[in-house]
RNA sequence: AGACACCAGUUAGU
DNA sequence: ACTAACTGGTGTCT
């Protein structure tokens, strides 16, 4: 089974300020034991910063032609807690709800999420938000790489 | 008989932490057919959630110099459905108790908000919590306002 | 079991 | 200062 590395990061600028924003998702994807890196990005329209990140995780999953381990290291406790802490155990057991504390937000995304984790064998590593982590860091950059060129297009 | 708008709203940071939590009440008076208003605002130790809504009408009502037609505007149901719902009639008919449910919690305060709800002529409203409604929101913005001033003043 | 509040905390995004 | 999202709890009633 193939070893990967995956950075991830997502940003949206205008958060809260319905249909005036804009976001983008961005990954750096390592092949530690070779020496192959990847790169991904992608700008998005009307989101949530919560949005991209978890869609940056499920791009990064979606570019593996093979199941393998993967490592992903993203800033978001959104993202990484629902596995580290077993939201999502709690969620699916409710039938992806939360239960009395009302609807699960992103649910698709969630659902997608975690058909990619369940397909690989992933761990999730929690990273802090300005890291000094030069991958994170890359993907943090790749992010407002997205959104300035989406500005620069329209 | 005057025509008064009343709403209130109440509030208690670390409800549920005994001898570790501080509340307060904040209201707003209004005399839709004059142009007045008057807010009040108090802050208090060792209190409830609860206590803090009730307290909140209390003390607007106390505030009438004379029998009144008042509306008032809250967004507890622990306070409102006591008379849209008539738990108030239940509890008066089990002398001020729950009868089998066990003791009536804060029935000093229920029993001097009777009768002030007896000495006028009043209708309860249910609003939502974090209304749009800007008179409530006038009312939660005065809760804080006493919470804080009552911090800096220890 | 339901309802409405009141909080406590965590991490991001602006 | 705001919003996005999640976890945990008490206050009270029916």
């Amino acid at each position: 089974m193939k070893i990967i590395h995956l950075y991830t990061d997502g940003g949206c600028r205008g958060n809260g300020k319905e249909g005036e924003n804009m976001g983008a998702i961005g990954g750096v994807l390592m092949y530690p034991d070779k020496n192959i890196r990847k790169e991904y990005k992608r700008a998005y329209e009307n989101t949530t910063n919560n949005k991209m990140e978890l869609l940056a995780v499920i791009e990064g999953l979606k570019m593996l032609k093979e199941p393998c381990e993967v490592h992903i290291f993203s800033d978001s406790a959104y993202v990484v807690n629902a596995y580290l802490q077993n939201w999502i155990g709690g969620w699916k057991n409710k039938n992806w709800t939360r239960g009395k504390a009302g609807e699960l937000k992103n649910k698709e995304l969630w659902m997608e999420l975690d058909e990619l984790v369940n397909a690989n064998k992933v761990t999730f590593h929690k990273v802090k938000g300005h890291a000094t982590n030069p991958y994170n860091n890359q993907a943090d950059l790749l992010v407002n790489q997205a959104m300035d060129e989406y500005i620069l297009s329209k």
